[in-house]
DNA sequence: TCATTACGATACGCTACGTTTCGTAATCGA
DNA sequence: TCGATTACGAAACGTAGCGTATCGTAATGA
């Protein structure tokens, strides 16, 4: 995993032909230690609470140190957010769309409820004002999970599952869209009950009438 | 319209039964004169980038007199907001509730292109730092918002369009998840095309047989 | 031993916050 | 017309966090 997205004033990781850097070599539990706290405070303040003092407090740091190995708190943040908070949701294959995606939709709730969540809220909050923060967040949180259900969609076009007309991208957003709008207003409780729904809802209609699988009211789970 | 959500100092609006208010009154234009230098600014820099001397010095007055309107920025932003820039979404009733939906749905998309979208995704990245934010954000804008569809789908209901195990506010987040989804990550463009997809996906599958609209991809638009 | 680099402490200038003080202006009632 | 009262703008204040610079010390390699 990266370490860093833009060498502050030296090389923070070697590249390839690197040269044996001389002098003292940087203290090993820097990094992760200015990470981990990071990671705490953002949990306990959130972004705007998030100050770079208090990251080299808690990591029994300088503030000197955070300023030579990342040039921003946006840029801390997201190494802190990918290198300790990472993925771990299911890239299922039940040969079943609706299961496939109940149980990824089910994961990323899960996510959603837990310390992750709140970052994510977080970072998308930061997004607005930061545009690097956002061009990296996208990349590699929001496409990455995206990624996943598309393999899933796709794998059920290819079996045609799915109706020859639906676009992936739409339909991805059906998904995905409302689970980040309730992460991100509240508006209503974001559990597995409602991951449900929404699958049965969106999905309703979509599959081809040749398709065992039925997602009417009395289909599925329950 | 509600002019200070919590007063400052002394009363900011008199209530029913007040007291004539000795002393110099209030310039009557300073409020208007505040408001609207901060949308002004809301829209050029954001809310992080907003700030109560460049407010001050937009509207030509002293950052005191602000100070003694509202306590804080949060509440600033929330009145230049809702008295500002409010609502002129379509309230239709064509008796289709895929029209309905996609007029509504359009109309949404324009707004959030225009300038009162960079302000919305700007609340609501406030809205993850700030609960009197997010609590006045969810029910004056987003509640307003979805309470104009919630009506054009429960008038749907009533008519036996949609079918009866269709839960209103599952379609509501399916609707309206994905626009505000893209106004937030910019993942895609956020425009009528898409607007007139994602009703056609969502709504597929959803309408009662008897239903005299198609949703396939033959129907309707094009 | 010496050059080189990392480290932490400290101090700096900067910006914006939200508050306080103060002299002035506007309105009302006596 | 005067005094009480309130609003106004200007200025200064203390606080906080930013990102930078300086400096003495520590760790490594040649």
């Amino acid at each position: 995993m990266m370490s860093s997205r833009i060498k502050a004033k030296k090389q923070a990781t070697l590249a390839e032909g690197e040269e044996k850097p001389s002098g003292r070599p940087r203290c090993p539990h820097t990094h992760l230690a200015i990470l981990e706290a990071t990671r705490d405070l953002l949990l306990e303040a959130g972004f705007v609470g998030l100050t770079i003092e208090g990251i080299a407090e808690r990591a029994g740091v300088g503030k000197t140190t955070i300023y030579r190995r990342w040039p921003d708190k946006a840029n801390i943040v997201m190494d802190a957010f990918f290198t300790c908070a990472n993925p771990k949701l299911a890239f299922p294959d039940t040969g079943s769309l609706r299961e496939d995606l109940l149980r990824q939709m089910r994961a990323l709730v899960r996510e959603f409820n837990g310390p992750l969540g709140q970052t994510v809220a977080t970072l998308m909050a930061g997004m607005q004002s930061d545009s690097s923060l956002a061009e990296a967040f996208r990349q590699q949180w929001i496409e990455a999970r995206r990624a996943e259900s598309r393999a899933v969609v796709e794998r059920s076009h290819a079996r045609g599952e799915l109706r020859a007309d639906i676009e992936t991208e739409v339909l991805l957003d059906a998904l995905h869209g409302p689970l980040y709008f309730r992460l991100l207003t509240q508006y209503a409780p974001l559990n597995a009950a409602f991951a449900e729904r929404l699958v049965d809802l969106v999905l309703s209609g979509l599959l081809t009438t040749t398709s065992p699988i039925k997602t009417t009211k009395t289909g599925g789970r329950k």
